[in-house]
DNA sequence: TTAGGGTTAG
């Protein structure tokens, strides 16, 4: 593998464009067979059924497994056949009446019926009524109850439930433990969720199972601790706890939004070569996923190419994310391509979806389409949401049309549809780059102390854009104002920032301010370094950047294309020493490599 | 009869 960067003149640059561009004209054309030949496979796998390679004959499976309705499938009892909360409440009441009373597990029935509408209060209600008419509540009921409860953030509620249980002399389960456990994720509880798991394990309250591990798992993901959660489920594998797909999958993921691609595949090979686990549609779906939002499209073609041969058949989301990132790169067409294959195979678009096709359509400057399209959703019997609304005004703004967006929100307005934080921010975004600084802080202004402006991204925003419209004295005053409003800045606050000092030629304010983060807590991310290398270079400030370099490959950090364009110049022009060069090679990402020709 | 994983605006 070549490393393309390496030489700065002007040819090679013209053919890494190219190069990338036969790469993403090869992705399309094969997406677009592959999507088409997926349409026409086996029913089977259409009904979501997968097929390991080395399975039985596939029609063996066939006949055993999608048709076989009769016999095998235990039929649903009339308690689960709840088609609708009334329904279900008339039940309820028939059961109450009746002599002698149904049984827990009849009531247990009609309960999780109810949960599985997500009628959460209800189906609470109703337990709390079995337990008024002295049903004997058991662990399944009172874990239904429990999870009812998280579902609806009041996970504190579940901890009572979980106190009367002892009362009742019902013995919590693994379950049980693990619904709890997940209500404080969800509620981003962290550092309860890490207490409670611990405190199962000491007092053995229970044996962890593989998907309480895979909770705890997925939580320290979700706060950013990949490392942590890896490093536990390494150990829940040697505490003979096997892994399966789902925990493979939730670090695959894990790994996939923080770009960590290269390690998503590592376990995505360990998973298939070495432990024999089956990838499903989950785990394509979340490696397309990081795949496209690092637009790596050569390998997308291939996984899809990888999902046809071993009959894994794309869903609704695989669509979905396809539709989005062909949208985000301005491929209309293609998405539309794969809308009408989503029609085909009756899996209608959503609002989502015709979302990031409004998107698309913006970020071409086709205004009027995106209209249109906006227009007709009522049609395709969709509600326009602010979400839909917020889209089409970010393209209006994009394309310098900032009248024709006010005249949006102002229908936004007479539609009943309230412009939220969202579209306040898109507004102040959208003034800022078409220049409008009065504009901006007039508004800005006029909103004063209201909730609106407590938001880190509202300063962000104001930061960024005021640096960028040369008012780097009122960035800084914003910035010194944060800390007087009891806001914290964030990461993006620093490099916007950095950003905005350095633009204005002053790497060592800039530097001054880097230093601040990690005391501050906010340690310096992959694109804090860009930004200061970038300054950095651009102001001649050459002292630092070996050390940059050094410190970016220590936390595992990568340059972008315009960075690393810029290294490559200096180098090119004898500012910068050539022997920086292993060094770079070391931090550039595999999508702006070269590949074997 | 109970619990876990993948798409949405700066």
């Amino acid at each position: 593998m070549a490393f393309r960067a390496c030489s700065p003149n002007q040819n090679q640059r013209r053919s890494m464009m190219t190069h990338l561009n036969s790469h993403l004209h090869g992705f399309i054309k094969l997406t677009g067979n592959f999507i088409i030949t997926s349409f026409l496979l086996p029913s089977s796998s259409r009904l979501g059924l997968e097929f390991s390679p080395h399975s039985t004959s596939l029609a063996s499976l066939l006949h055993s497994t999608s048709f076989s309705n009769n016999g095998d499938r235990p039929l649903l009892s009339r308690y689960q056949k709840v088609t609708s909360l009334d329904h279900a409440f008339k039940l309820f009441d028939e059961m109450l009446h009746t002599r002698p009373l149904p049984s827990v597990v009849k009531f247990t029935q009609l309960l999780n019926a109810v949960a599985k509408m997500k009628h959460f209060s209800s189906s609470l209600h109703l337990f709390k009524q079995m337990c008024v008419v002295g049903v004997p509540v058991d662990a399944y009921s009172m874990n239904i109850a429990i999870r009812c409860c998280c579902q609806m953030s009041r996970t504190n509620d579940g901890f009572a439930l979980l106190a009367s249980c002892f009362r009742r002399a019902v013995v919590p389960d693994v379950c049980t433990f693990n619904t709890l456990l997940d209500g404080l994720i969800r509620e981003d509880r962290i550092l309860e969720a890490e207490r409670l798991f611990k405190k199962l394990i000491k007092h053995k309250s229970c044996e962890p199972n593989v998907v309480m591990y895979s909770t705890m798992i997925k939580g320290l993901c979700k706060f950013g601790n990949n490392d942590i959660a890896i490093g536990l489920f390494r150990l829940m594998d040697e505490r003979g706890c096997k892994p399966n797909t789902v925990v493979y999958n939730t670090i695959i993921d894990s790994l996939c939004k923080d770009k960590l691609i290269d390690d998503a595949f590592n376990l995505f090979k360990e998973m298939v070569s070495h432990k024999g686990i089956l990838p499903n549609v989950i785990t394509y779906t979340s490696l397309i996923h990081g795949l496209c939002n690092l637009c790596r499209w050569d390998e997308v073609s291939k996984l899809l190419k990888e999902m046809e041969d071993l009959r894994i058949s794309p869903n609704f989301q695989t669509f979905s994310i396809l539709v989005d990132a062909f949208c985000k790169e301005g491929r209309v067409d293609e998405a539309e391509a794969v809308i009408d294959i989503m029609v085909e195979r009756s899996e209608a678009p959503d609002i989502v979806t015709y979302n990031s096709l409004i998107d698309g359509y913006c970020l071409r400057g086709e205004m009027i389409k995106a209209r249109t399209l906006l227009d007709s959703l009522t049609s395709k019997g969709l509600i326009p949401d602010v979400f839909s609304y917020n889209t089409m005004l970010q393209g209006l703004f994009r394309v310098g049309r900032c009248g024709e967006a006010r005249k949006l929100v102002d229908e936004m307005r007479s539609q009943v549809l309230i412009p939220n934080a969202c579209t306040y921010r898109i507004i102040l975004d959208g003034l800022c780059n078409n220049h409008q600084v009065e504009d901006v802080l007039s508004l800005f202004h006029l909103v004063g102390d209201s909730k609106l402006n407590s938001d880190i991204q509202v300063y962000n925003i104001l930061i960024d854009g005021m640096s960028k419209c040369g008012k780097l004295d009122i960035a800084r005053d914003l910035f010194q104002d944060l800390t007087l409003k009891g806001l914290k800045p964030n990461v993006r606050t620093y490099n916007v920032m950095i950003s905005g000092l350095c633009r204005e030629g002053m790497p060592e304010e800039a530097k001054h301010l880097f230093h601040k983060m990690d005391e501050s807590g906010c340690p310096p991310d992959n694109v804090t370094y860009r930004v200061l290398l970038q300054g950095y270079l651009i102001t001649r400030h050459y002292n630092d950047v070996e050390m940059l370099l050094q410190e970016m490959d220590g936390r595992r950090y990568s340059l972008d294309a315009s960075t690393l364009s810029l290294l490559i110049d200096k180098i090119a022009v004898g500012l910068l020493d050539r022997s920086m060069l292993k060094l770079i090679g070391k931090l550039v990402p595999k999508e702006l490599m070269d590949t074997p020709a």
